[in-house]
Formats: structure tokens, sequence, C-alpha cells
DNA sequence: TCGAGTGAGTGTACAGAGTACACTGTGCGC
DNA sequence: GCGCACAGTGTACTCTGTACACTCACTCGA
């Protein structure tokens, strides 16, 4: 009937999101034990006693990777038996948004390396890695067009041109340059900033904002975000 | 670093989703073990060594209320220290959606009861177990919307107004009869039979099936389901 | 300083989808 | 045969999405 069952193990992976000019990226690490060792794999590792499943995440990826404060989401949890060769350990994986301007990604502590790749170049992955990616870019492709969570991946001052060129390179497709402000600035929640860009060797764009603030309050008033 | 930690142990729980002329309800069991033994609580239990995930939850489900052949999801897991008594346990949460018409819901093996109540008026539940509760019943709002899972807690021949009253229930607002007729249809995905339902005091309605394999050679095509 | 290059910024016309809305028809039961 | 209950049906308007091209501002190099 209802026993204790301790064969089970928890772990968490994260797969982590940044975008450059061209590419969206994925942090990964390479191993440093078995099994796999020397093969890339996902940040993450086993649940501590005592800890939270986000707590986890986050201290992992501190650790492996030093990105700290970012956006931090629950994605599935992938437990088939078979999954990892050491026994039955389920992993809670997660899914993370990070600005890769502000964040310098830093060797871990314990050597293992620690390095970004196009999500469609990336070398061969230890356990079912491949799949958790997988699952989290397409997460990401869903969830980006109707919540604001485009935004954790651009500075926090930005160009409408860039914003656009985010949602090009996430969804694999090309946007109409008018209809996107349109739409963009129809919402009311970017602030335009009495700044433009610089060092570019062009006519410099205007830079906004993302008003959270706003956002929030029109969320209570029942207001859908869509691109 | 990287040490093996079985301080955490997994459990598997369903909140199943059923239909009827007025409510949306959702399946307890009356608890018959310490901790919370008398009161009710989702069906579930722990994960079982080589088990799967879903495989363990679909196990449970059938062990606890005879309830087998159902749609059935991962929703989230719910894995805050001192959500159980007992220790560090975190629970692998789905979701189930049954034809009420079909499924009677038997007592279990062991004499703990099952029943169904509303999904607003359930009595007080074991564990986060409201929570959880919540959390499904937002995930299925919403996907009911652009997903045609709906037809799972249908008979699989249903008439139009049965499956607006669905819609209605589901997202707890009304919605016009023509407009609704109109888009379901516009979809292709409804196959009209010849026949009308029986044992009703007025004019009987049109019956209809959902058509499963239309709708998966659209998926390929690129097609969105929108209500 | 002037010319070339690069991307910024802007509006309109059309098509398609969503929405609001009310009456007649049919079958049953009394 | 009359009343009740729900089945079934179409149109007009509004709003949203989409397609589409040129001028302007700034920098850099010759």
């Amino acid at each position: 009937m209802e026993g204790r069952a301790s064969t089970v193990d928890v772990t968490v992976d994260c797969v982590v999101f940044g975008i450059d000019e061209a590419h969206l990226k994925v942090l990964f690490i390479e191993r440093g034990l078995e099994p796999f060792a020397g093969a890339w794999a996902l940040p993450g590792g086993f649940v501590r006693p005592g800890e939270g499943l986000e707590q986890a995440a986050r201290r992992e990826l501190s650790e492996e990777a030093g990105v700290t404060e970012l956006f931090l989401e629950q994605l599935f949890t992938f437990g088939d038996p078979g999954r990892d060769p050491r026994g039955q350990i389920i992993s809670v994986a997660h899914y993370a948004l990070v600005r890769l301007s502000d964040h310098r990604v830093r060797a871990a502590t314990d050597a293992r390396q620690a390095a970004w790749f196009p999500v469609h170049e990336h070398p061969p992955l230890a356990f079912d890695h491949e799949e958790i990616v997988e699952v989290a870019y397409r997460r990401l492709q869903g969830k980006v067009r109707y919540q604001p969570i485009g935004f954790e991946l651009l500075p926090r001052k930005f160009t409408l041109s860039q914003l656009q060129r985010l949602y090009e390179i996430v969804l694999e497709r090309s946007l109409d340059k008018r209809n996107f402000r349109k739409k963009i600035l129809a919402m009311g929640l970017l602030v335009e900033l009495d700044e433009v860009e610089r060092g570019v060797a062009h006519r410099a764009a205007r830079l906004y904002r993302f008003d959270e603030r706003r956002y929030r309050r029109l969320l209570q008033r029942g207001f859908n975000f869509e691109i």
C-alpha cells in the first residue's frame, strides 16, 4: 500500500538561455566526474536536505556558473527509469533567462568549464539533457509570445530593433518592422527614455525600458500580453 | 560538490477532473493512514523502484480509484521543504481528464473512499493539495482554450450544447451560442453523426464526435486550435 | 566636406476574425 | 392541441492583423 520508497534520488537541472546579436544560446558545463566525465551537460546537481527545488536550482547555477538573480521557472520533471546510469534519479528541470551583457559567466570553482553554445549547435550532451533542452526551447518559444519574459534576455535599456531581433531569433521567423512597433508600443508597456544608443555607425536608435510596475497593474485588470 | 543525497522521497499525485451537467468536479480519496488520516487528499503515492513518473500516476489512479485509460499529463513538481510532515518528500503532480459518464469510480480496494467534489466546494485537504488543485485548475483553464482536450471530459458522442456548456463551466463565463457553433464547426474537427440525443423532453439535438485523426493531420500543417 | 552606407523611423489600405444580437422550428408531455 | 424547452440559424459592424516602401539621421572614410 503506502510505504516509503527511498530508492529514488532527486536532482535539479537548468537550461539557461541568453541571446547575442545573432543567436539564442544555452549554458553548458563540462562534467568533471563520472558518469559522462568530460562530456557537456546542463548545470545542476542533487537537491540537498531541507532545500526547496527552485532554491536548489539557484544554488547550482550560482556554484557552477556564477550566475545569480535571474528569471527562473520550473520546466518539467524527467523521471524515465534508465535516464541516469547511477540508478533511479529524477531531474526537476528548470529554465532560466539571463542578460548576456550583464552576466559574464565565470568558470566554475572546481575547474569545470562553463560555456555558451547556440541552441541548435551544441556538442553531444550527457544523460537525457538533449531532450531537456528541446523541451525548454519549445516552452520558451511558446511563453515568449504571451508573457513579457523576453525582456529578461535584453539589457535593461534596449532599442525597438533589438527587441524585434530577439523575437525573430527566438521564434525563428521574421517580423514586419512597422507592425511590430505599432503593436508593442500600443500595449503601453515600454517607457521611451531620453537616451539613444551609442557607438553605432548610423543614426542612433531611441532607447526604451520595460515598465514592470505598469504590467502588473494591467495584469490585474485582465490585460493579455501577446506578440 | 556532487554527492548522492538520498534524503528526498518522491510521490506522484493526481488532480482528476470530470464534468457533469453543472459542475467541474475533482476526485478525492479519504486517507486511511497517518499523517492526515481521515482527511481528504488527492489520489497518489510513492513512486516505486523502476517505475516512470506517469506510469506511477496511472498505477495509483487504477489502484485507488479504479480509473484507467484517461488523459493524463504532468502538471508541476511541488517540493517546498515542510510540505509533508514525514520529511522531505516531493510530489510530481499530474492532472487528468475523465468522462464521468464512462467511469463509475469504484471504492478503493482498501476501503478508503473515493468521491467527486465540485472544484470550488471541496472539504479541507491534506498536505498542500489545496494548492495543487489550484494550479491544476488554472492549467486546465489555460489549456482547454488552445488544445482540444475538453473532449476528454465529454461522452464520445455529444451535442454542441453539451460542448458549449463544458467550455462555459471550465472557463466560468458564458458564450454566445451562434458564435460558438460557427467557430467550432469552422475548424472542421467535428463529425456530424446520423444520430440525435435521446430521452429529452424537447427537440433532440444532433450528435457529433471529435475527429482525432483529422486533428493530428491538421496539427502537422500548423493548425492552431483555439476557442 | 562630401558621398556612401547603414539602419531609424513612419502610415495607409485591405482582408479576416471577433462580436453582438432574436426569432422560428421541432419534438415531447400533459 | 397546446405549451414548454431547447435546437438551430445569418447578418452587420468593429477591430485586429497584415502587406508594403520611402525619407531621414548619423558615421565613416576618401
